[in-house]
DNA sequence: TTTGTATAGATGTATAGACAAGTTGGAGGC
DNA sequence: GCCTCCAACTTGTCTATACATCTATACAAA
């Protein structure tokens, strides 16, 4: 099966085996590869060259690592729908699946000099962040954090308790309607509070979409900063639609 | 420097330490870092573990190697910016750098069952495909495939040699304003051919973005991809302005 | 039933050595 | 002066071995 002469790395070689036996769909979702050693012995290769090949298929989010467990195929993208109004929970139910939220914290901080650049605010300034990590089908999907000024949303934190519909809530108690007003995507690796959150390895390049939001007078609401697995979906963005 | 007492892996200690050097802009954009066997010997370390540690510099688009050579710093992402009507030229100027295109390649070919989707034709359609390599300060930057139809732009082919301004072409000889109605964002790794165009390694995760542009009474005109290398750049998105 | 222990098997980490292949610069020949 | 070629140095690939750590299971002990 590996070609030795043809000047091709071996691990190359395999890693390509592998992607066509996953793309022709030998193996489903979820389903666990041969082991590093069985690998080894099968091809005639050292244990270490087999954890190259699949070293590609991990950068590539084709598979995935279970210490103790063994490795296994990755599932499909899921496609998130970004526009001037979007909703994480319709974005999702949109494509069939089933998404949930949890706050993991609410505090304060001073603004800095970066935030109140952002936020168009004294650095001095009271913000609140809201940090949110969200589901699809029971598993973590991305993380948000979000910045807001106190001092125009003084009782924010109280409110939301339980309640993630931010959006909503700025418009009934604050008489505010924000709308998303640009996002900046990048591609990014994550830190180990990612991957700790969303449960995922440092090999994993995350998208993270930095966005703002303004009322309707133009004075800033919010930012944002939210992380994707990079593996587990596209990001798309309607530049005229209202979304919902 | 290494402590091998705290369980913490001794290539992750590496990495965090190089991070930290390069954060602090000890090195600077384009200069070496120390060679693996330098290293090695510095921290008391095998030259493999040394390797582990840059390979997550890599990961991130910290440092690129260079076979023979040895390994560099990069420089920092540049900011592309997106609307309705972007071009890369304009957008390029703005950030004060200097843009260039390459046309790499002009075809035809039949649309097949995803394109005609894509393009709202026939499967048996005739679609112009057009490579372009663009360039910022002399680097390959991103790499663009544009889909268009040939029933409705049939000598296209003939009239872009040269020119990389499309829209405007498309504006001068039929007549057709194109506004960019959706994007999609994605990361991915690099195909072979875009390690050779934009030279880069299969290590560096790309910013893969596809879009669809219609005339101003919503017929299709284009459904592009263009592959941003993810260490160079990041992408934003103004869901109001009209660019330009 | 619950808890602890032992074991096998999986991935993770670290070391050592060897050779391949690309780059560079200098010694030596012309 | 110019060129060729070689040696030294760089990263790339492959093998071999050892032990750590985590998972799952089986089985014994409380």
């Amino acid at each position: 099966m590996i070609n030795r002469e043809n000047g091709v790395a071996c691990y190359q070689q395999l890693s390509q085996i592998l992607i066509e036996q996953i793309e022709k769909g030998i193996f489903k979702p979820g389903s666990q590869l041969a082991t590093e050693i069985e690998l080894s012995k099968r091809y005639r290769l050292n244990r270490h060259t087999v954890r190259q090949a699949i070293e590609r298929l991990e950068d590539e989010g084709l598979v995935y690592k279970i210490k103790g467990k063994g490795t296994f195929v990755a599932s499909d993208k899921i496609n998130y729908k970004v526009s001037k109004r979007t909703s994480f929970t319709t974005s999702i139910l949109d494509v069939g699946l089933n998404p949930d939220a949890r706050l993991l914290d609410s505090y304060e901080i001073a603004a800095g000099k970066e935030l109140s650049k952002r936020l168009n605010i004294q650095s001095s300034d009271r913000v609140i962040v809201l940090e949110i990590l969200r589901f699809v089908n029971k598993t973590p999907f991305c993380h948000t954090t979000s910045f807001l000024s106190k001092t125009k949303f003084p009782e924010l934190r109280s409110l939301i308790s339980g309640s993630f519909s931010l959006f909503g809530l700025l418009k009934k108690h604050y008489g505010v309607d924000a709308l998303r007003k640009s996002s900046t995507f990048e591609v990014s690796m994550p830190e180990s509070s990612d991957m700790d959150m969303l449960n995922i390895s440092p090999k994993v390049p995350m998208l993270a979409v930095k966005s703002i939001s303004k009322d309707q007078k133009g004075g800033m609401v919010e930012y944002c900063i939210t992380k994707f697995r990079g593996d587990m979906c596209s990001v798309s963005v309607d530049f005229n639609g209202e979304g919902r």
